[in-house]
RNA sequence: GGGCCUAUAGCUCAGUUGGCUAGAGCAUCUCGUUUACACCGAGAGGGUCGGGGGUUCGAGUCCCUCUGGGCCCACCA
């Protein structure tokens, strides 16, 4: 098992710079990666091979900032370490240009507007000056808008990949897809049409969030409350007399509610059972304040004593309370507000119907109007109608608003497509959370948040959009004679993608849409959720080519930030389950956010982003790539983490020192043919630093197995400023010869394998510079060089411990002090000094007194033994 | 209101299953530069580990509690 000794002395081809800089290292060697290969996936593999990241696909149409380049940095030294244990690393990038980011940018920048009754033009182009005004933007087809983003967006793509590229991100280029491509569209509708087959998707006529800007339904995944203004209404419910009007001589109930405006879709009171002051009123019927409308008051337990007066109005549908109350106790529907946010022109029929004599006016006074105002206005009703109770009260309260909205969501039914997602099912959360056992989370704590969404669902995955633009559902459905369409037995297309507003289904003509006896099509899209829930099947092939989706998929990474655990992970965990039955992952790294200084965390809004290719220029005041992954390395996953340019200050200090110390050793003849032959050191010292090096190495590789990067990171820096600081200013003497050729080669052996081992270590943190060294002495690329591993540092038989380094570095460190203390400069010779230390110290230092006293220019050196600790005295310096 | 994270030097962070006098870098101060490195080197000062209580021979680490900071969710009567 030794090593053979190192013998003749074969000079290996060395080439070094006469000044190395970082100038200029990170074209280079993005440019010949590009050119060799090295990233490069290969097909021709096993599923034991591959090791398979399902990357997060960038929104092209947004712009960099650093969080980009601090995430991606991490998943790339995962990838890098994984290539270097000899897996075959698939890494590709998407990018995802389906979405309402997307769609915005390209409606302004081409003054288009998607229009899917438009006819598809293929000789279209965009105007050449796009119109301010999005009212005369140029109304276009679908499948022209979708081209002109594709166009757009490979324009962004270029410039996010360059920017990728001098990160130094290790992906395989050849892979990628965009979400709205064709592929990516026909992927996304063929998994929604297994999930239908399959029975996980289905349509409902039902209550949904709704959006009355973007005039689409939302699901509870993209919801946000927001503190708003409001005020409570205290409002009178008479009982109803035998007139079927209010009995105004009797008692009246009174509610609160923060919507009087929703009156007029008052479907019942509720209180809770076991609430003595309304039980008595429980199953008796009281009419509705100006318009006479009866409702029965009923018992719920989802009704609060403790809230407003203890009994609510229940409106069709003021929230998802509402909605629970209404299928519970199994409510008429009176819905009064439309999609566009305003109560509808029409006077309902329960109104129209009432025996209150005013009704209809007093309801044709709110028709129309938006819900802020007749809220006011009703109020005034009421307020003269002697039907409001006492003030008004001013309160902020929470609001639910779809995330990229500005006003508040309505509740409105709609049909609308599902997936199911364990929001109505406790056997399939069970199974949903099983899954997120199945998968290894890091930080592990991250996991309870995953399961914590699962557990608080509260219906299944609404995933209809009411969009122009985005993957269409793929459906037609058969209309009747009286043109009415058949939902239950959907016509699924031939091939794929489809778009059923341009396209006919087989067996129809173009002639029988839309009429009675033919066919109508889904007008609606699919959430973007539901093509990014699919990126695993997206890089992989699922559908296309199920061998190759063999090799990658269950994925063994999914890198992402963890507040879109509820999103992103969760959804792409729903839809393994049901296409592939099985985790879409081995491992879920979430990375944390990059804060300001100010502990904010970074947004375009907030005007505190930093623009990253001013960081990673080379020039100062850039800091280079391997600086800037050094700061983004420095952090574990989960962390956020503060924009720190010190600790990139701290990485380019760091690289420059490698392309140094690396010179310094190999221009001392240090060479390839030396690693490894650790049968050749026999110096104590050198013995010392190889142990040292070898147990760095096993930490080192048991933290990166472990996907903690940022703790074998502080282990290899600080033994390299070890080896630099102390250990190379040891050896310096030994390894010009001055100690015999014997001492020289067992120093250059060392120097050559610590070196090696180094670069290596580094590699994955600092590619381009630790590629720029490889390159001086060895061949082929670092970055597909093997992980190192102890048995090529030390023979398993060296018994020789670390202390020594450490005693005779702090012998040297106390010969510095003195110096120091002395305003003498470091290269003062000591004429003497004596070392007092235990015995089993002195015995040791005696085998490096030779490296030590030339590393300290020490003429005479004395040792006493005396005390437990190192120190020196008597020191007197040459004049 | 529920869940999770977090609090260690002026700053950014380490501190593995409890175990020597709590560490690193930056910043500050002092000294040093022709021979790997001024994009540099050597050295010094600086912390009652958020407060309180408990378990233990021993607590930065475990338990309880309070306080501050952050995130996710719930909350329209």
């Amino acid at each position: 098992m030794n090593s053979p000794a190192y013998s003749d002395s074969p000079h290996e081809s060395v080439n070094l710079p006469d000044k190395p800089a970082l100038e200029g290292l990170r074209d280079k060697w993005d440019a010949a990666w590009s050119e060799s290969g090295v990233y490069a996936f290969d097909v021709d593999t096993d599923r034991e091979q591959v090791y398979s990241i399902d990357t997060p696909p960038p929104t092209a149409s947004g712009s960099l900032h650093v969080g980009h380049v601090f995430s991606y940095t991490q998943t790339d030294i995962i990838a890098r370490y994984q290539r270097m244990l000899g897996k075959n690393v698939f890494y590709p990038l998407g990018w995802d240009d389906n979405g309402l980011p997307t769609e915005r940018r390209v409606q302004n920048y081409y003054g288009v507007t998607c229009d899917p009754s438009q006819a598809y033009d293929p000789e279209f182009e965009p105007p050449a000056k796009p119109a301010k005004n999005s009212r005369d933007f140029v109304k276009v087809s679908r499948q022209n808008f979708i081209e002109l983003c594709e166009r757009l967006s490979a324009e962004d793509e270029q410039i996010f990949e360059d920017l990728f590229r001098s990160t130094g991100l290790s992906v395989d280029w050849s892979y990628t897809y965009r979400t709205i491509d064709d592929t990516s569209r026909a992927v996304s509708q063929r998994a929604f049409l297994t999930d239908l087959a399959g029975g996980h998707a289905y349509s409902q006529d039902a209550p949904t969030m709704w959006d009355v800007t973007f005039g689409t339904a939302v699901a509870q995944a993209e919801l946000e409350d927001r503190e708003k203004e409001g005020a409570y209404h205290k409002v009178k419910f008479h009982p109803q007399g035998s007139d079927g009007l209010a009995d105004t001589s009797a008692e009246p109930i009174i509610i609160v509610t923060s919507r009087p405006e929703l009156i007029p879709a008052v479907v019942a009171l509720v209180a809770h059972p076991d609430d003595e002051r309304y039980q008595p009123y429980f199953g008796t019927t009281v009419v509705s304040p100006l318009f006479g409308v009866a409702v029965e008051v009923k018992a719920h337990e989802l009704a609060k004593a403790d809230k407003g007066t203890g009994i609510a109005m229940v409106c069709t549908f003021g929230d998802l309370t509402d909605v629970t109350w209404w299928r519970e106790l199994d409510l008429p529907t009176r819905a009064v507000v439309n999609r566009a946010g305003r109560l509808s022109l029409e006077v309902p029929d329960w109104i129209a119907g009432s025996p209150k004599s005013d009704a209809v006016a007093n309801y044709e006074q709110l028709a129309g109007k938006t819900t802020f105002t007749a809220r006011k206005d009703i109020a005034e009703m009421l307020a003269a109608s002697g039907d409001l109770v006492g003030d008004i009260e001013a309160v902020t309260h929470p609001v639910p608003f779809y995330e990229k909205g500005d006003k508040p969501l309505e509740v409105v039914t709609s049909r609308q497509w599902y997936i199911r997602n364990g929001g109505r099912s406790a056997e399939l959360r069970d199974a949903l959370i099983a899954r997120g056992r199945e998968i290894e989370w890091h930080p592990t704590f991250m996991r309870s948040r995953y399961e914590n969404w699962v557990e608080n669902l509260n219906g299944d995955w609404l995933v209809s959009r009411q969009r122009y633009f985005g993957v269409p559902i793929p459906l037609w459905y058969r209309l009747d004679s009286e043109g009415r369409p058949d939902y239950e037995n959907p016509i699924v297309p031939e091939s794929l993608p489809v778009d059923p507003v341009a396209e006919v289904p087989a067996g129809y003509s173009a002639d029988q849409r839309d009429v009675a006896g033919g066919f109508t099509a889904d007008p609606d899209v699919l959430d973007t959720w539901a093509t990014s829930s699919l990126t695993p099947q997206l890089l992989g092939g699922w559908s296309r080519d199920e061998e190759f989706f063999s090799k990658v998929f269950p994925f063994d990474l999914r890198p992402q930030g963890h507040d879109i655990i509820r999103t992103w992970l969760f959804s792409t965990v729903v839809r393994a389950n049901s296409l592939n039955d099985a985790a879409p992952w081995k491992h879920a790294g979430l990375s944390g956010w990059i804060l300001d200084p100010d502990r904010k965390k970074m947004s375009k809004s907030k005007g505190n982003v930093v623009v990253p290719s001013d960081i990673l220029s080379e020039a100062k005041p850039g800091f280079g790539p391997d600086a800037v992954r050094y700061w983004a390395a420095s952090a574990k996953l989960g962390a956020d983490t503060a924009y720190d340019v010190t600790q990139m200050q701290i990485g380019r200090r760091l690289a420059m020192k490698l392309l140094n110390a690396s010179k310094f050793a190999l221009a001392q003849g240090v060479h390839a043919g030396l690693i490894g032959h650790v049968g050749s050191v026999h110096h104590a010292l050198d013995k010392a630093l190889l142990v040292k090096l070898a147990e760095v190495v096993d930490s080192a590789s048991e933290h990166m197995a472990a996907y903690d990067y940022a703790h074998a990171l502080r282990e290899v820096e600080s033994f390299f400023w070890e080896f630099t600081d102390d250990y190379v200013e040891l050896v310096k003497d030994r390894s010009y010869g001055g100690a015999g050729e014997a001492d020289r080669i067992s120093a250059h052996v060392t120097l050559a394998t610590a070196l090696d081992v180094l670069l290596r270590l580094f590699a994955p943190f600092m590619p381009f510079v630790t590629e720029e060294v490889w390159s001086w002495w060895r061949t082929g690329s670092v970055h597909r060089s093997q992980w190192p591993g102890r048995e090529q540092i030390v023979n398993p038989d060296t018994a020789v411990s670390t202390e020594l380094l450490s005693d005779v570095a702090a012998v040297l460190s106390e010969i510095r002090r003195a110096k120091s203390e002395a305003k003498v400069s470091q290269k003062t010779p000591v004429r003497t000094v004596t070392v007092q230390a235990p015995a089993r110290i002195i015995s040791a230092l005696e085998s490096a007194q030779g490296d030590l006293v030339a590393a300290g220019r020490v003429q005479h050196l004395v040792t006493e033994e005396a005390g437990e600790e190192i120190s020196i005295s008597g020191i007197e310096f040459a004049d």
